[in-house]
DNA sequence: CGCCCTGTTGATACGATTCAAATATCGTGG
DNA sequence: CCACGATATTTGAATCGTATCAACAGGGCG
């Protein structure tokens, strides 16, 4: 069990019109006269490993764009089990539910030290009143979502744990440059895939000593990418 | 493995002012004029069990509303794996993707006799061009569906055999007036809970044997639900 | 009637969980 | 900077659960 390291920071207002992302986020379609009507700020923010951004059953008034970083959702069961159901990285948006409902179904966690923009639902609802591209882009990100829990079920609710273990390596390492990437605790790994944590590291552990990943430090991953697709496909 | 039955026939053009579901289908928010614009009339379907509605990679021109019966959405990696990750009932939406992609993500199947109404994709775009009541609904569709994803993955996912299969059995038998609901093959059973046939097959066997469900006949189960209740809850 | 398909059951092997202990890592204060 | 305690990770051994392979029963259909 992990005790909450609890700090996140606003680090000031966005720019959104000028943001180093900006084709890639939800307002990439906005044209000039509908950023003057974003009379409240958008602001930016940065959480610590650890930190929650917010609770499963809490007052959802607010959309987020991630800017860098990871952020875990975790559903709970009645019976307190709970399960990690999405990351978020770069360019992800996520508490869209809060367009809908006036809570969150999941708990929201930063993983690696994370910074956010902070998308309040009314600058939303207003913006995209009457603004049928807005609209699109938000259903596209619904649809991103979706794709990513079928992925989830499929890829990593199904079949041996080695198995899903390779795929998630192979999902992480993805959008990294080389196949280095920052993994979180054997914990968490084992949240998201539906198995214990001894599984989880028994599993890392195994696929060290065959020379499929090294960890130079820990949690530092490097993949050896071409033999571990061999590994899930036929 | 089955081999396909592969009926469909339709049955006539829908008169969606008077829908007997309308009040909890997508155009339930539409005003008389905006039915005048519906020029394309919306066809209704009855498709037989087992028959495919759509494919995984097919072109996507049509979004369903199911309006009795039972479809499952069909996930496959390309190892061949297959996994359902979705079963839509009455009232359901599905084919969203249509919106965004020009294929389907999943494959389609009725697994109950089923009636659907087909509204072809560019019949609600132009619908709900500068309407943002209908932009709305379709965003609550997106979150429901996204909300069955993740109650798949925490659920039917996660935990042991007969976990599983007492929450898929609750699931199911949910929105039925009785506790009486109608299954379908243990095959199906397996690939919706990540399981094999045989275990889902055990599995339903020994809580036919413990008293917790009845079969009167096959794939007609009858659940004791308080029982089974106190099986998933603490 | 015999065949095919589905569901059930059995035996066995394998894999994952569990409980427990040892080891490594991190952060903190001396 | 090092030593310490707290926290994560790894590993071990035993148990339990699920997959696998195989055989058989029953129902529907040609």
């Amino acid at each position: 069990m992990k005790h909450v390291a609890l700090a996140e920071a606003w680090t000031g207002v966005a720019d959104c019109r000028h943001c180093t992302i900006r084709n890639a986020v939800l307002f990439a379609g906005l044209k000039e006269a509908d950023f003057d009507q974003l009379h409240r700020p958008i602001d930016q923010l940065v959480y610590a490993p650890g930190t929650e951004i917010y609770s499963a059953g809490g007052p959802a008034h607010t959309l987020y764009t991630v800017r860098s970083g990871l952020v875990k959702l975790t559903q709970y069961l009645p019976d307190g089990t709970q399960r990690i159901v999405r990351l978020l990285r770069k360019t992800d948006l996520f508490g869209l539910e809060a367009l809908i409902d006036d809570s969150y179904p999941h708990t929201a966690t930063a993983l690696h030290a994370t910074e956010l923009c902070r998308l309040p639902v009314d600058v939303v609802r207003a913006l995209s009143h009457g603004n049928s591209g807005l609209y699109h882009e938000l259903m596209a990100r619904w649809h991103k979502a979706l794709s990513s829990a079928d992925r989830w079920i499929t890829e990593f609710s199904t079949g041996a744990a080695r198995e899903r273990v390779v795929r998630f390596l192979i999902w992480l390492a993805e959008p990294e440059e080389g196949a280095r990437c920052e993994l979180f605790s054997r914990e968490d790994l084992g949240a998201l895939l539906g198995l214990t944590t001894e599984t989880a590291s028994r599993t890392m552990a195994e696929l060290k000593r065959q020379g499929f990943i090294r960890e130079p430090k820990p949690n530092q991953i490097v993949c050896d990418l071409p033999r571990l697709r061999q590994l899930v496909e036929p």
